[in-house]
DNA sequence: TAGATTGTTAATCGATTAACAATC
DNA sequence: TAGATTGTTAATCGATTAACAATC
């Protein structure tokens, strides 16, 4: 384990606990997101037995520059053999402990509408561990959710039966206007991640991460690009 | 509609339809989502009937930087008053040109699986002006979808279909193994924007805006941002 | 006019990339 | 050893922010 070059100034480490920490909170958005393309193109590769990549491979495969692919993998250790590469199936691990997929992710979700009701049965979230394990509406179906079977719970229970269940993560998917006060007892209930599909700015204390997904906002993004590359050229 | 400040060099501006298509391609994602924010928030004040708004209002209402609200607006022109602040209704009118969401836009949907019917029936798109005028899938279930009631038809049918439509976007929501053969035959048929809920990179012409929602990715970032928070601190 | 706020320039900050010594 | 590829430093590029003259 020990390191193969010595830092520029050994004495500047803080406590180890604390640089974890801070670490993770100082990790930019895009680094992260890059770290999760690499752990499922390295998926992919364990799964046809690819048994080393190197770094301009994985630039390669997913549009990226080789250099910024070893910065961002270095930002966490040595993983890579210089003259070899890295081995696929080490890699993996480490990015999977590193992002914290390498168990299964318990995860809440709040309001069962259509798109509440599609993510239960979305299967690219058990494919990497997150689990909805209860949902919850104003208005309950008479049924579980699912392949799954996943309980709905009127909304008035969240606080006791989230109680128990040590689950750090929730999907939002209500109305607008309920989006607000749902967070606000979700993160009194001990959320502190939030996965919010409702295209409202929560307010929520610090230690809470909310992640935004506005699927309007995508569709806008992408009607700027289209719009006037094509119009009124007579062709 | 005299400019105001004379530009540093007038001589260097070239044709001015290549100019703007020039500027729209180059125009960095970020700025755009922006402009999408502002857009909303404008919507909301217009329906508040608040007639004006400075760059630090909205700054504050979006949690950004004044001047970083001013810059994003001058790229497009001087909409502004000194000494005033923005007309809420002009304002809006203008992003809402630059964005193209003063119009109906038309949109397909292939792939009609949970995620696709929950799609339709999302609200979101609606709102914005998107509207999906018909989706295609392998298996074609019984009935139109959703409140609009949108016609199923089968993939088989894609281009006889969209021959006539005059339309330019497209939602991708099939599993990940036929993604690209889809892609392929949407810009075929003269699609040339994408958004793709498939956890794939697709390979498109030069032309073709592909803008990727990956819902599992986003799951993914904010488990990494929620590890080691608050593990092992016996408390 | 005095006060306010724009559009824009220059300074700062951060992220990406090129280059290369270290090392397998 | 020779060839390859890492981790890292320094250079480049782009995006954000501060500051202010222009102007309503």
């Amino acid at each position: 384990m020990a390191r193969r070059r010595t830092r520029t100034s050994p004495a500047s480490q803080p406590s180890a606990a604390h640089d974890e920490n801070d670490r993770n909170r100082r990790t930019p958005t895009a680094v992260v997101k890059r770290l999760s393309l690499y752990s499922r193109v390295l998926q992919a590769l364990e799964r046809d037995k690819v048994e080393k990549v190197s770094s301009s491979a994985l630039a390669r495969l997913l549009g990226l520059n080789s250099a910024q692919v070893r910065k961002d993998l270095a930002t966490f250790g040595e993983f890579g053999v210089p003259g070899f590469g890295y081995r696929v199936a080490d890699l993996r691990r480490e990015l999977r402990t590193i992002l914290g997929t390498n168990r299964e992710n318990h995860v809440a979700l709040v309001g069962v509408g259509h798109l509440g009701t599609a993510l239960v049965s979305y299967g690219g979230f058990a494919r990497q561990g997150f689990r909805i394990v209860c949902a919850f509406d104003k208005v309950v179906p008479g049924r579980a959710l699912g392949p799954d079977r996943v309980p709905v719970f009127p909304i008035e229970e969240l606080e006791t039966r989230l109680r128990g269940l040590d689950l750090r993560f929730a999907i939002l998917a209500v109305p607008s206007d309920a989006a607000q006060a749902v967070a606000d007892r979700l993160v009194a209930s001990g959320v502190d991640g939030i996965l919010n599909f409702v295209p409202v700015r929560l307010h929520t204390p610090h230690h809470v991460k909310v992640h935004d997904v506005d699927l309007a906002l995508e569709m806008e993004s992408l009607c700027f690009y289209l719009k006037g590359a094509g119009d009124d050229f007579g062709g």
